[in-house]
DNA sequence: TCTCCACCTTACTTTTAGGTAAGTACCATA
DNA sequence: TATGGTACTTACCTAAAAGTAAGGTGGAGA
C-alpha cells in the first residue's frame, strides 16, 4: 500500500462526506429514521430546495441513502439510510474521538506505520 | 447531542483533511517519517510550490504537522506530524474500513443511534 | 376555474479552491 | 561578478461548488 493509494481510498470516502450539507443530512437520518423531504426542510431552514435535493441525489447515488417514492398527490417521497449509511456512524464516531485527543498527553502511546493502513481490509 | 453539534464536530475534522493534497502529504508523513521540503516536492511531482506550502502550513496551523526550520544557507526546513497527526492513523483506517464494506451483507448487523455518536469522547 | 401543496428543475450569480508563472532572499562557490 | 540551490511569495487566472430566485407538475378541494 503505497502512500497514492492509501490517500486514493480516503479521498473517495471524503468525497461522499464533502458538501456542505451531506453531514447535517446524515445525522438527521442516523438512527433509522426516515424523514420526508418536506421533513428535513423543516429540521435544516438554512437549506434551499435546489441544495437539499443535489445532495440527497448525490449521497443516494453513492449509495449511503435510500429514496423511497410514494405515488400520490400531492407527492410524498422519503429518505432514510441503507445499511451502509448506517454503517458510516462508527468511522465517524472514531474521527470525533480522535479530535477530541487534541491537546491531550499523547506521549507514550504507539500508533501503526501508514504500511498497515486498510490492513486489516 | 444534536444533529447539529455532531455533523458540526465532524465537519470541523474534514475541514483539516479536505484540500487537493492534504491526504497524500499526510500519508507520506505517516509511521514518523521527517521529509524536507524538496523531498515532498520529489515525492509528489504533480503540485506546486504554492500549493505545497499553502496545505503545509494549513496542517501546521491545525497542529497535525510539524515545521523544523534549520537556519543555514541554502535553507533546510523539515515536516513531520504532530503526535496528535500520527493519532489520525486508525481513524482513517475506519474510514477504509467502512469502504470496503460496500457491497457486503450488512443485514443482521447493528449499528449505534446517532445519539451515541461521540458518546466514549 | 382557481388556488394550493409537495417535490422538484432551471437559469443565473457569487464565492472559493486550485492552478500557472514569475519573482525574492540568502549566501556559497566559481 | 555571476550562478545556483532551497524555500518560499506574489499576482493573476480558471473552474467547480454553492447560493438566489423563479418556474413547473398534477390532481384535490373551494
Amino acid at each position: 500500500m503505497t502512500p497514492y493509494s492509501a490517500a486514493t481510498g480516503v479521498e473517495n470516502v471524503l468525497k461522499i462526506l464533502e458538501g456542505r450539507w451531506k453531514l447535517i443530512i446524515l445525522f438527521h437520518l442516523f438512527g433509522g429514521k426516515t424523514l420526508r423531504f418536506s421533513d428535513l426542510e423543516r429540521a435544516i431552514p438554512a437549506i434551499s430546495q435546489k441544495m437539499l435535493i443535489q445532495q440527497l441525489r448525490q449521497m443516494e447515488a453513492d449509495g449511503i441513502v435510500r429514496r423511497i417514492v410514494h405515488h400520490q398527490v400531492p407527492p410524498k417521497v422519503e429518505y432514510c439510510l441503507t445499511d451502509w449509511g448506517q454503517a458510516l456512524c462508527p468511522a465517524l464516531d472514531a474521527l470525533l474521538k480522535w479530535a477530541a485527543l487534541k491537546d491531550r498527553d499523547l506521549s507514550g502511546m504507539e500508533f501503526p506505520a501508514d504500511e498497515t493502513i486498510g490492513g486489516t481490509v
